[in-house]
DNA sequence: GCGAAATGTTTGACACGCCAACAATTTAAA
DNA sequence: TTTAAATTGTTGGCGTGTCAAACATTTCGC
């Protein structure tokens, strides 16, 4: 077996390095990601974001930040966007007169159901390099990955 | 079996995202792959450039670039700091003479194995939450991954 | 020999993550 | 109850990284 690609490199030092080659692969499937959410004029990110107030309506901006783990001074821009779509709204929180509870607009949930049969559609269409079983089995090693993030 | 975290968010429409698992994951690889760097005061980046010059010695910058999948504008800075840190060094070609051909120093051979080791063991370290043979299957699955880029 | 392509390089735009502030508000402590 | 500490949304700055375009020098194809 060789290290070598088709362009005769030696990648020996990088060839067993989950850190790299993770990076590879998910520059690969973000790209899958990415095109499908441009048919519809997103992003990953923001997809993200409407996918956890799809199924978590109320949420504040800090909430979301956290369940996505990005900056929470990330989610003004993204959130001004997604409203300037008509797609989500802030409305101001009576319990809390500092935060907003986020909700998808009629428009915004028929939005992300497309949106979401579209990325997934995106993601099934590139699977056939996997054999039986293997998709669930990576989402799983996955999870573990992200699970074991502090101190495992 | 729930789709919500420890803070009960449901996570459903991103569950079987490979976009966003993999996304997840890479980032908390990156974080033991960037500490065992740092200690070596370099960053991943740079890393993988030394690891392709290492086990391939006189390539170009041009070369590095599309072996990395990184723009050669970015090469600049990248050589233009480990030639500072006296690890890499420019030699002008004899038959190119556009090109550089890049090589260890002395001292960059044993920095970078030293490194290597670094960032292996740092991986290592971290891989407790994998079953027997789930590691090879892992990076397996990557390089398929990987290479299905261009139409699969 | 002449036009096309490659190499290293610079530059500017753009996005993104990270950190530090800040005012308004809520919570906890004394 | 008064006061100190924490939280929320927001802005701004800084460093990084990516991407595209341009440029001079040099090489390659015809």
């Amino acid at each position: 077996m060789s290290n070598d690609d088709q362009n005769g490199i030696d990648y020996s030092m990088l060839q067993s390095r989950l850190g790299y080659k993770l990076r590879r692969a998910q520059l690969v499937y973000f790209d899958v990601f990415f095109e499908a959410c441009a048919q519809e004029g997103i992003t990953p990110g923001l997809f993200s974001i409407l996918a956890i107030i799809y199924h978590n309506p109320g949420l504040t901006q800090s909430a979301v930040s956290t369940a996505l783990d990005v900056d929470r001074s990330a989610m003004v821009a993204a959130i001004d966007k997604l409203e300037s779509m008509e797609v989500v709204e802030r409305r101001k929180s009576k319990n809390d007169r500092r935060s907003y509870a986020l909700y998808l607009t009629d428009k915004g949930k028929e939005f992300t159901e497309r949106l979401n049969r579209k990325v997934a559609a995106g993601e099934d269409n590139f699977d056939s390099f996997m054999k039986e079983g293997e998709r669930e089995w990576l989402l799983d090693l996955l999870d573990r990955i992200i699970a074991a993030r502090k101190g495992g």
